[in-house]
DNA sequence: GGCCGAATGATACCAGGTCTCATTCGGTGC
DNA sequence: GCACCGAATGAGACCTGGTATCATTCGGCC
């Protein structure tokens, strides 16, 4: 096990795999590691990057599957960054909500849902759309980032 | 003028560029018509595709130029689809607002900022985040769509 | 008409994915 | 332990959406 590993996460991880009958694969488990230890939002391109730096190899199309799989257990969320780019963040699937992203440091942190259903059947049913999904992404500084902002 | 052409539309995007100090090129003419005549959201590609088969060539770049900037002028608002890829969708710069995007025709809808300040007002003050900008994408079915849904 | 910055097109390039296909892995039945 | 077979993998081609570079052209102003 490498230095700076979330073991808890990473099992929490191969554990979302399991139940949902995937096999928890070396390969898995590495991308679960590689997740569990990121600090912030990453990138495949990131992922394969420190895999890279600790001499494991590992496909890109095989880092991008394993994303896609974990997208769809919803134990890592797709973010649309500001700039356009894609990134991923690890994610708590047991209940819907939404990221709060710091544009400094790429750290997130989770936000309830909150009031944000109430809003939306009221716009359903003002617009006479079946509404089915609805994403949230708020964007700010984070108060560790304010804090060394204002030290400068 | 080509049919099919709002005109209104259109000036009022030529309008935009100029107030904002830039020229109305002819180019920037055609995106604005062919943009201002989409219906739903919209890629370069689509626009491009549109142009070359009226028989008008434009660059890919030139293309990509004038919808920047036309984002930028908030004339148009780039969306994330839940696919992952990008479109553009017409908009009204005046006041801040969300969309509403039928997934089957990709016909969108503008939707008021409503509640939404107060509850990110809250969050903010909840998390200690400086919040400098949000999103909200809602997807789901229009109304007519859900009616040819419902008489097959 | 001449000047000069803004705009343009061609083209190369890039990131982030996706697809294909031949190979390998790994869980199951024996 | 071995054979089997679908799942997983890596390599590499390919694709989409977008950016960078650079030489050329345009267009507003004197
Ligand atoms: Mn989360
Ligand atoms: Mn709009
Ligand atoms: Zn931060
Ligand atoms: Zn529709």
């Amino acid at each position: 096990m490498r230095p700076g590993i979330n073991a808890t996460q990473t099992e929490r991880i191969i554990q979302a795999l399991e139940r949902a009958g995937y096999q928890a694969t070396p390969n898995r488990r590495l991308v679960a590691e590689l997740v569990a230890s990121a600090d912030g939002h990453f990138t495949a391109a990131h992922l394969l990057d420190r895999g890279r730096r600790e001499r494991v190899t590992i496909g890109r199309a095989t880092v991008f599957r394993a994303l896609d799989l974990l997208t769809t257990l919803r134990v890592v969320e797709r973010l649309d960054l500001p700039s356009g780019s894609h990134a991923y963040v690890l994610c708590d699937p047991d209940e819907h909500h939404h990221h709060l992203i710091c544009s400094s440091c790429g750290r997130s942190e989770d936000v309830a849902d909150g009031e944000l259903p109430a809003l939306i059947e009221r716009i359903g049913r003002r617009s006479g759309y079946r509404i089915e999904a609805h994403r949230l992404e708020l964007f700010g500084t984070c108060p560790r980032c304010a804090g060394a902002e204002a030290d400068r």
